[in-house]
Formats: structure tokens, C-alpha cells, sequence
DNA sequence: TGAATTAATAGAAATGATTTCTATTTAGGA
DNA sequence: TCCTAAATAGAAATCATTTCTATTAATTCA
């Protein structure tokens, strides 16, 4: 149903627009993450016009409103990925295979002590990210 | 003395070419990091011809060989600072004067044995960065 | 339900940080 | 001092991302 990606839409004060309901999915279905440029493919197979500037604007669009968030790549790309999981963690992104996991280490609160505390300014953002080889890709380059 | 830069150079196998040693006295003097662009003005102020492109490529050999450091903003362009700290550690970089502090919150072990213990991955980089607004800055704001 | 209103989109074009390429120069060892 | 590999200049290319304007579509509410 799209009714819940229509409330999640909503709620954001976003239209309910076929596309963004569509590139949702798309994001949900899949378990990697994806570049602005393979979403606009998938994308296309929906949709006979779609350009890529909406592909951005959606992404970047669901990404500040935290239903989807940002992989930023060594290779300097942006990539997007849909995660579950709503409470504060970070990521574990496999560089081969391009699987996520959950790293569950909070360490907000600490942050946040020691920025208030020790050095009295203020937290904006941060980005705290692993990059690294998952399990099954370790396990498939020794079998090489 | 260029001697402990020509030193620190020749240790990564660089030659200590004057625009190199030239680049990290730039760097050591300023207390805020600065982009490529800031540093290539200031490098044409010490020599006649000097390019942007190489700017670039003496800022990632230094990165890579962990003499400076990389400072990644929001607006997604690429920053350098020249930290004293040699240990493991973060930073906390004011978005407004561009100062940075040490955050000496240790995560790595913790996200090395999470990574290893129950995703069974290995870790190969990690991104952690504070942004914020510094102590200075808040003051400011306030009496505005 | 059907305009009216406002947001969303297409498509082309621009932007701008970063990289590549080739000829030339230079550092550092023999 | 000479040689050779490394470093650099300068121009040009790359390419992800953004901007712009005209057009279209979703929602509102009479």
C-alpha cells in the first residue's frame, strides 16, 4: 500500500506525488545503497519522462526530512539508502558489496557532553561513518 | 627551519620541493583550515607560476601520509588542517571562524571490536567529524 | 466537483570543484 | 656536474550537482 509512504510524504509537507512515491519504494525494496544515477534507471522503467534533477530534489528532499540517509563514499559520491531503523546510530557500509548494517554505538550524548562541556560551543551535526569489507565479501575474497 | 618539514617529507618519500615545504609552512601558521583555493593564493604570493592542480596534489599526499588533515564541510568541499595532535582523534570544527579542537573521545577500538565482533567485517576507514559552533562564535551571536 | 493556487517537474544549461594530460622543469643521488 | 625519476605548469576535460524557466499536476475549498 502507498498509503503509509503518502503519510510519510505528508507529514513532511511533501506532496504525494507518484515519483517520490515511487523512488521510495525503490529505496525500500532494495538492500544496498544506491547512486542518484541507478534510482534515476530504476526510475526510468516507471516513468516515460523523469529527469534527474528530480532525482536529486526528492533525495535530497527525503534525506533532510531523515526517511532516508546519505552514504557519503571515499569516492566523493553521495549515495542514498533506506534504513528502518528510526533511533540514532550509524552505519557499517561494505565499500564491495554495498550492504549496510547497523552499528548501534552511541556516541551522540557523549559528543555532545564533551563539545557543551569541555570546549562550551554547540553541536550542529556530525557525521560518523565505517567504511570496510562485510562478512560475506571477506569470506568470498579469501576463497579467491 | 625547513629542515623538520624537508625531514617529515622525505620520511613519506616525497621530495622536499620548495612549493611543498612552502605549502605546510602555510598550513602550520593558520589556525583554521582553509580550502585549496585559499591556499593557492596564498602560494602565489611566494611564487610566479604556480598551479591549482598542483595545490591539490601536494594536499592529498599530505593527507595520505597523515600530515594534515582533511576537513570535510557540509557544503560537500574539501578543507585541510594542519594538526599538531599526532594520536588518534577527532575534531570538532566551527562552521563560522573555521577554528577547530581536538575531540579526544576514542571510538576507534569500540567500533573496530563491534565491526569485527558482531558484524565479523573489518573496518577500513572511518569518518567522524563534529560541526558546530565554537565557543568564540556562540559568544558573539549572543551579544549581537 | 471543479476552478484556483501552489508545489512539483522536465529539460536544457550552467556551475564549479577536482582531475587528467602533456610538455617542461627540477630535486637528489651517482 | 650529470642523470633520471619525480614534480610541476597550464590548458583542458570531467562529471556530479545545481540552477533556471516554462509547463504540469496535486491539493484546497468554495
Amino acid at each position: 500500500m502507498h498509503t503509509q509512504i503518502s503519510r510519510l510524504l505528508k507529514d513532511l509537507h511533501l506532496k504525494a506525488t507518484p515519483k517520490r512515491i515511487a523512488l521510495l519504494e525503490i529505496l525500500k525494496k532494495e538492500s544496498t545503497y544506491l547512486s542518484p544515477e541507478e534510482i534515476w534507471d530504476k526510475m526510468k522503467k516507471r516513468f516515460a519522462r523523469i529527469g534527474l534533477p528530480t532525482i536529486y530534489r526528492i533525495l535530497e528532499e527525503l534525506a533532510e526530512g531523515d526517511i532516508i540517509s546519505k552514504i557519503a563514499h571515499p569516492n566523493r559520491q553521495l549515495y542514498y539508502y533506506y534504513c528502518k531503523n528510526t533511533h540514532h546510530h550509524h552505519h557499517f557500509v561494505c565499500l564491495s558489496c554495498r550492504n549496510v548494517s547497523d552499528i548501534d554505538l552511541c556516541i551522540l550524548t557523549e559528543l555532545e557532553k564533551e563539545v557543551a562541556e569541555n570546549l562550551e560551543g554547540k553541536m550542529l551535526s556530525h557525521i560518523m561513518q565505517v567504511n570496510g569489507l562485510c562478512k560475506g565479501c571477506l569470506n568470498r575474497s579469501g576463497k579467491t
